[in-house]
DNA sequence: CGCTCGAACTTGATGCGTCAACAACGTGCG
DNA sequence: CGCACGTTGTTGACGCATCAAGTTCGAGCG
């Protein structure tokens, strides 16, 4: 058997944590997780993987759409001309310009929004939610939040409230961290 | 503008939700998500989303695997004769049998396992780890872990990792609950 | 001027996940 | 005995995401 899921049966192995991450020496001797760091890991992949899977399928059962869709719908009909530029719109919704392209066209097809070309703005494009879309979106949004209270906010207490905020503040900084810069030594 | 990310601007309105829903029944008027629930559900977003995209990426820039077939691979290495029952594998994995079987069949034709039947045993199949994946494994897991400890525990307080670990549950329990009863007033 | 560079998308190929059949196998009832 | 049924897995079609080009513009600079 190995230590495959981060499982530390040796718990002197974990204890000294904060101070190895990036050392001048380049062979770090994994410090494997310890019993709580397991379990919370394995606590979060349930987040991670259930979570998305039952929004989505409920999404997609009551309303003919993506989670993903609907967060495209949701953020624009959120703007003051219901408009964005594609770029903004990609970084309200934590996606990639090409992953949005796709979504956007598919939405356009199907008249829930459109595009158009800035004159004069090097390629620049906004995406307009029309009558039609905003209609679904503000259809759905009933639905949608009834989905994120049962299956999260309304089981959580107080504290917990707040520490899942501070979790997610905590996780993005570190994944912006290590897309931007590989290194940290310049 | 429309409350469609759940967020109330307006605590009065967020009260009395436009409801013109027929009946006098328990219809609940969407309560829209006050200010920290808000925050704590953006934050949530961030983990759903960005957190399986940055382990999956770094996964298969490392070790050409998916953060899945990680897993898969992971639990199998940990069985006492690195063999399990497909349904067990799926469960243990939280997939489905039918993405299972697919992706055992990847895995499979890569050489780094082996399914054989059970005889007399109705259909049942088991999963076994070959010696190849079995080196596979062990190479990828200290990466694995260093991108859960960067990306997650590294960055956590004490109390925040056991929140993440209530969380979790709770989740995964309302989950569970909204699949097995699908209504709640019969 | 014109040429190159970079920014802002778009497009196409490929691969994985899901859903709905389908297949293979024991089991138990008539 | 045999046949319908539930379990357990597999397969194929289809949709969406990702990655690597390609395209279209403005700007800088020589």
């Amino acid at each position: 058997m190995a230590k495959t899921t981060a499982g530390a049966k040796d718990p002197s192995a974990a204890a000294n944590a904060s101070a190895a991450s990036r050392s001048a020496a380049p062979v770090t001797e994994t410090r494997w997780l310890s019993r709580d760091e397991l379990a919370a890991w394995l606590a979060n992949s349930a987040i991670m993987i259930s979570l998305p899977a039952a929004l989505d399928a409920r999404m997609q059962r009551e309303a003919h759409l993506t989670f993903f869709e609907y967060m495209v719908l949701s953020v624009l009909s959120e703007e003051p001309e219901r408009t964005l530029r594609m770029s903004d719109l990609a970084t309200r919704t934590s996606a990639s310009l090409s992953r949005l392209s796709h979504v956007v066209g598919r939405l356009e097809v199907r008249g829930l929004l459109e595009r158009a070309r800035i004159p004069g703005a090097g390629r620049r494009t906004v995406a307009k939610l029309t009558e039609a879309g905003y209609q679904v979106v503000v259809a759905a949004a009933p639905g949608h939040v009834a989905a994120v209270r049962e299956y999260l906010i309304d089981g959580l207490e107080p504290r917990d409230l707040a520490a899942l905020r501070r979790i997610g503040t905590a996780v993005n900084a570190a994944i912006n961290r290590g897309s931007s810069d590989m290194d940290d030594s310049t």
